[in-house]
DNA sequence: GAAGTAAATATGTTTATGCATATAGATTCA
DNA sequence: TGAATCTATATGCATAAACATATTTACTTC
């Protein structure tokens, strides 16, 4: 079960969950960031005291658990974590359900191509899942266009809503979220067993195992 | 918090609570004895293979706990903590408890203050809780017994319970065992503290009274 | 789109340290 | 005391960790 690779796993998605990169998780350590590459890649044999400065600051805890309690404490475990990371897709979720409605606005006042594009996608990305990995990133663009997501929405604001769109980098920045957005959205249909992976099963509480 | 020295200290508390020696379980990880005398004594920053290693062969498994997760984790892991030893207990009981009726059956032949104390040593320690670091010693004195254990109880064979009896150690062998196990009744009468630390789990009955 | 730029990650190289082999000290029991 | 067993120390070798650099990835600009 628990290889030297598995635990190497598990520090990389803490990472990336947090939205870390291997420097920042190093400066928190103490710890260079090739060594973090190297750690996290699996070629290295890490010692005990990186592995608990890692935890500590990924708010994670080394533990030793009899076999016997494995089952127990992994359900309390994988329990614990995606309740956390319910809230972040949530968020998400009504973010990009914004920027969906927000574009369409746009479209309606001034076609262009860029703002369909992102409207398909905004919509398109609330459908499936997205990969652990690729979360970061969607927010990172997302959050790029909090700006687009405040302007109001209502019809009578499209005066508004124009105004705001001659502003200098709206456009831009749009047609860069949607190119990012576009990315993501083609890895996921280039590597479909990556979502299926990311999918939770949230409900496995298997108790009592009596085997050893 | 988990530091290194924490984990090493729960390694040697696992190890010894096994009643292994720091030979026998390098013998079972492949890791040196040397090796495993410096992990618990903290003088090296160990390796993750070497823990995980270690905590195979101790029954355990190595985890990344949330620290959110941390309080149900520990809870669950103290009270599986006794019953992971419940077959070590188990045996260990059945041990005293054919010692009990094998020295009975001594006296009965051939009476000696040894063989009596030996008999109402192995019963007392059947109804008392026996302190963790106590085991060890008490399984190496039943071990020492271990030909005393195997000799049949039914009165048909009085006669080759006898042959045994003559034979030389056999005696000596009692009386080590009943100074053993009397220096370890004591310890537990002195410190009742450190017995009742030892959570009780009953007392594994076995059938089998075939004394009348 | 394509190129440029900056950030993030991966790869060499040196140094410190874990791990392997052998040996010595410490403790227990006869 | 002497034998046996458990634990600790000494030395060579493999490698984790630190330092410096290269490469890849992701975002911006034209």
């Amino acid at each position: 079960m628990s290889a030297v690779g598995d635990i190497a796993k598990s520090l990389r998605t803490a990472r990336t969950d947090r939205g870390l990169s291997q420097a920042a998780l190093g400066e928190l350590t103490g710890l260079p960031q090739s060594h973090i590459s190297k750690i996290e890649s699996g070629a290295v044999d890490l010692q005990l005291s990186s592995l608990i400065a890692l935890a500590r600051v990924l708010d994670l805890d080394v533990r030793l658990v009899p076999r016997k309690a494995l089952p127990a404490v992994d359900s309390i475990v994988r329990t614990t974590a995606p309740s956390a990371d319910t809230g972040r897709l949530a968020r998400l979720h009504d973010n990009l359900r914004r920027i969906a409605d927000m574009s369409r606005a746009v479209v309606r006042l001034d076609p262009s191509p860029d703002a369909e594009r992102l409207a398909d996608l905004a919509t398109h990305l609330q459908t499936v899942t997205i990969p652990r990995e690729a979360m970061a990133r969607v927010e990172k663009a997302v959050d790029r266009l909090r700006l687009l997501q405040r302007l109001p929405l209502a019809t009578a604001n499209a005066e508004a809503l124009a105004r705001h769109m001659r502003e200098p980098g709206v456009k831009t920045a749009m047609r860069s979220a949607a190119r990012t957005l576009g990315d993501v959205r083609s890895d996921i249909v280039r590597h479909p067993a990556v979502a299926e992976a990311a999918i939770r099963p949230a409900y496995t509480l298997d108790e009592e195992e009596d085997d050893a």
